[in-house]
DNA sequence: ATGCCGCTTACACTGCAAGG
DNA sequence: CCTTGCAGTGTAAGCGGCAT
């Protein structure tokens, strides 16, 4: 079991100390909890979010109660807590495919509850036992509730796409220098989030439009996607139809075979099984030749042919194998059999949820996890204080040059600690602001000014989908209706290669990078990159 | 005190059209 | 044909009212 490192969360000990818990993290149960008291409702959060980081769940408010403002009660759950919502399982006139089931009725959660002299808070429930697996070490970053946008990284990606750099490639070149995407404790999608969460605030819309790629970055990319669809496979499961669905037990049995992408596709072909009937079917000897047609259509028919001896069916329309899943005459072929599993002939194995599953690594040994999350915790904490540093540097000529040579007297000092293997702790004490305390923690629908509260004019919030009128389209630069970004006065468009402003900001910015691979790496933007940029192969 | 439910909003995602 | 931005859809999240 993996303990909490107090330099990534100074709050720790003493919550630790105040609610006198003896044991480790995983074998904290009702009876540790139940009964303690602690002074604000904060520290219950930061104890509950801890405490789900390192077990491996994504916790959410589930509830709360006010009086005069002031918070009587808190409830956080497992984020699988509850089921969803009947009104979503069994809606008509659906018009997209369903989002995989995320909920499975956890009942892990605290709620916490004002003493009655007003001085503390009580825990007055608390269940740990999941219902469910719970998320490794390596999955951590993944769950929701882990997930922070530093502000370092927000001033840093808005800087960079003013002078024309995509938010996907700066978030690549981050996790290039943090080693890799599973270094960095956010996703692009929450980096798209906040930076256009700022922008809204800012009221300016500005983007980037010139591309830069690195081989590395693109490649750790990829493997980063496949890790956080591995993740979503193995903890999200797609909604199935209803109970009285016929073939019901066909989208079941595709749903444990197949990743929730192939199962779509799948559950397409079932679902246009019930369009075709068996019209007649021949014994040839070692096979049956069943014959299909389509309904009311009768002139396009489709052979099918069923090898008992190994339970395998070919289909003339070939999808099995081009594609390697079954198509929706073989489904229909199978209901006429009566055959209510897909037979492992018909299972291509590296479409399954298995064959992603397999590829992951083993778990680490339990030292080396406890080594890995308190070097990961460490790294996200640097991470965050140096990218402030960065963007307060580059901003002025003496910051920059003080920042360049302490950074350089700091490295050198912790590389030679590190070298002489003198170890932790480092007697540089990095200044922390503590990991929950974060605000651009990941949380879901974080600052929700108006959610939830009931709009008393009825309509929707300016900005919003829902308006009436369509918008029109906007200059990215400066807003102007007028024009768009390639006509825009304001674009800064440098000429020659190595002599413009966007070089410059973009050296500073990155820095002269250290990676092997891009010792030589020159970092220009021109009209004529654009274009490679865009095409390259990865990007 | 607690559970259930309805309502509102935000986020994630998709599809389409404009523009180059 | 490709990229990008926008609008629309699905649903998770969060809260408060009401019933038990």
């Amino acid at each position: 079991m993996t303990n909490v490192d107090p330099l990534s969360f100074p709050e720790w000990p003493s919550i630790l100390e105040a609610l006198d818990i003896q044991t480790t993290l995983d074998k904290i149960g009702p009876k540790d909890i139940l009964g303690k008291k602690l002074e604000s409702i904060e520290k219950w959060d930061i104890f509950f979010r801890t405490y789900a980081r390192y077990t491996g769940f994504s916790v959410r408010n589930e509830d709360v109660r006010r009086v005069d403002n002031i918070i009587t009660m808190r409830k956080w759950v497992c984020s699988k807590e509850g089921y969803r919502r009947e009104k979503f399982i069994n809606m008509q006139d659906r018009q997209r495919t369903t989002k995989p089931i995320t909920r499975n009725g956890c009942k892990v959660a605290l709620r916490a509850v004002h003493t009655k002299d007003e001085t503390s808070y009580i825990a007055k429930e608390f269940v740990s036992q999941h219902n469910h697996e719970t998320a490794s070490i390596s999955e951590m970053n993944f769950l929701r509730s882990n997930r922070v946008v530093p502000d370092g990284v927000v001033a840093q990606v808005m800087s960079m796409n003013k002078v024309g750099i995509k938010t996907s490639n700066i978030v690549s070149h981050m996790a290039l220098q943090s080693g890799g995407f599973e270094n960095i404790p956010f996703q692009l999608k929450d980096v798209y989030n906040k930076v256009g969460e700022q922008r809204r605030l800012e009221n300016s819309e500005t983007d980037s439009e010139w591309a830069l790629g690195y081989f590395d970055a693109a490649i750790s990319k990829l493997r980063y996607n496949e890790a956080q669809k591995m993740f979503k496979n193995k903890h999200t499961s797609p909604q199935l139809p209803s109970l009285t669905d016929p073939v019901r037990p066909y989208y079941k049995n595709a749903s444990e075979i197949y990743t929730y992408e192939l199962y779509i596709k799948v559950a397409n072909e079932i679902r246009k099984e019930a369009g075709y009937r068996i019209s007649h079917f021949d014994d040839c000897g070692d096979h049956l030749l069943l014959s299909l047609i389509r309904f009311q259509h009768g002139e396009i028919s489709y052979k099918v042919r069923y090898y008992k001896i190994n339970n395998h069916f070919k289909c003339d329309c070939l999808l099995f194998e081009t594609e390697g899943y079954p198509c929706k005459h073989i489904w229909a072929s199978m209901k006429h059999f009566n055959i209510s599993r897909l037979p492992p002939s018909l299972i291509l194995k590296q479409w399954t949820k298995e064959a992603t599953t397999s590829s992951t690594p083993p778990e680490q040994g339990v030292s080396n996890n406890q080594e890995q999350l308190t070097q990961m915790e460490r790294y996200d904490s640097l991470t965050s204080d140096t990218n402030m540093l960065n963007f307060y540097a580059s901003r002025m000529d003496s910051n920059f040059i003080f920042a360049k040579q302490e950074i350089a007297r700091i490295t050198a000092y912790c590389k030679d600690a590190f070298e002489q293997n003198l170890g932790s702790p480092t007697p540089v004490q990095v200044p922390h602001m503590g990991h929950q305390n974060n605000p651009n923690i990941v949380r879901d629908p974080v600052i929700v000014k108006t959610k939830a509260m009931r709009n008393h004019h009825g309509g929707q919030v300016e900005g919003l989908g829902g308006l009436d009128g369509k918008k029109s389209r906007k200059c990215r630069m400066c807003s102007s209706v007028e024009h768009d970004y390639h006509k825009c006065p304001h674009k800064l468009r440098p000429n020659t290669r190595g002599q413009s402003a966007s070089s410059s900001q973009l050296a500073s910015f990155f820095g002269p990078t250290t990676t092997n691979n891009h010792e030589n790496t020159e970092y220009f933007v021109d009209d004529s990159t654009q274009e490679s940029f865009q095409s390259f192969p990865f990007m």
